[in-house]
RNA sequence: GGUGCCAUAGCUCAGAUGGUAGAGCAAAGGACUGAAAAUCCUUGUGUCCCUGGUUCGAUUCCUGGUGGCACCA
């Protein structure tokens, strides 16, 4: 039992499955403030597509990291993990308990066990590596990874271009193997880590995924997309909800189609989640409208640190 | 009512001159260390509409039915 201690309830869990209300809910009965571990919900203008909280909820607790930042901004989990331990030590001194909510598993991740302190990739590295995946396609670039880091050469999805660039854009700023920086190890915080996973059913899962796709659009989920139009290029927009409807606006499909893919890829998004939370056994899942239950799992699971 | 065409995976369809079948999409499973709502990998058994016949063998050919579509009345 140690006096003082500090509590980070984490809510995850696959999109549409109430983790907003739950966090709202937990914060108010614990008077916390609530930091979102969403890596496009941190930006203003996307409102409706990133199914922020509501005003009323923002006004009844305190939330960081939604709204706030802007797109054109280039955010990492590498600055979250920064920016919300930083944030996190000046929320403590006045909250025993702080609430992060939020889908982003590799945020979550970078929250709790830390990344590898690996040097931030330069941005310039990257657009050349970029530029040559498209010129040349992915194979000169896994080549090239061979060469600079065989050890993560016969680990890495050699398929998928994000890792390999990823690791050759290290390997070409540092002069040193990626595979030299990565170590697996979890940091351990300063505070205790209470996980909590959204767990509902798949089919109810998928109808309120798809009710809330209906539901973005009636709130004007078009207009928002139109205003982010012209910053399609940007990473935050690289979105479920707006890539599609900037199909849309492209003339290369219908509007009812925009809807209809929408929906199929937040389902997607919704199973990938639930895939890399299922990974995490630290994970308590709970009815997420069991808001009693909860709490209750949470003030027992802090009385017996 | 008549004639013709069609009926195969959740959907759209392909196919075997008779040896029980395969694409796309959907879906499912998985990976993930500064792009992560991103990016990538894997997975195809289904009364081949029903019934009877021919045949060693029928989902394939033939008879009859049922359903759908088109045209003619």
């Amino acid at each position: 039992m140690t006096m003082n201690s500090k509590t980070l309830v984490v809510i995850a869990g696959p999109t549409g499955s109430g983790k907003t209300d739950l966090g709202i809910a937990v914060a108010e009965y614990f008077s916390s403030p609530v930091i979102s571990a969403d890596s496009r919900q941190i930006f203003r203008g996307m409102a409706i597509g990133t199914a922020q909280p509501d005003t009323d909820q923002l006004a009844r607790v305190k939330h960081y990291f939604v709204a706030s930042h802007d797109i054109t901004e280039p955010y990492t989990s590498g600055k979250y993990e920064t920016d919300a331990l930083e944030l996190l030590s000046r929320l403590f001194e006045k909250h025993d308990i702080v609430i992060a909510v939020g889908g982003s598993g590799l945020y979550i991740d970078a929250l709790c066990g830390g990344l590898d302190a690996i040097p931030k990739g330069d941005p310039e590295i990257r657009k050349r590596l970029t530029e040559r995946l498209a010129a040349e396609g992915l194979e000169p670039l896994t080549d090239e990874l061979r060469k600079l880091d065989p050890e993560y050469y016969e680990k890495v999805d050699r398929n998928n271009p994000n890792r390999v660039i990823r690791a050759l854009e290290v390997c070409i700023q540092t002069g040193q193997p990626y595979s030299s920086f990565r170590t697996g190890v979890t940091k351990k915080r300063n505070f205790d880590i209470i996980k909590i996973g959204t767990l509902l059913d798949r089919g109810e899962l998928y109808e309120r995924i798809n009710k809330r796709v209906d539901n973005m659009m009636d709130a004007g989920l078009e207009e928002e997309a139109r205003r982010l139009y012209p910053h399609r290029e940007l990473n935050a927009l690289q979105t479920v909800g707006y890539r599609e409807l900037f199909e849309y606006f492209d003339g290369k499909i219908s509007r009812e189609v925009a809807v209809e893919l929408i929906k199929r890829n937040s389902r997607r998004y919704a199973k990938r989640q639930m895939t890399w939370f299922g990974r995490d056994e630290t994970i308590r899942w709970m009815n997420p409208r069991d808001t009693n239950g909860v709490i209750t799992f949470i003030n027992e699971t802090i009385n017996h640190h």
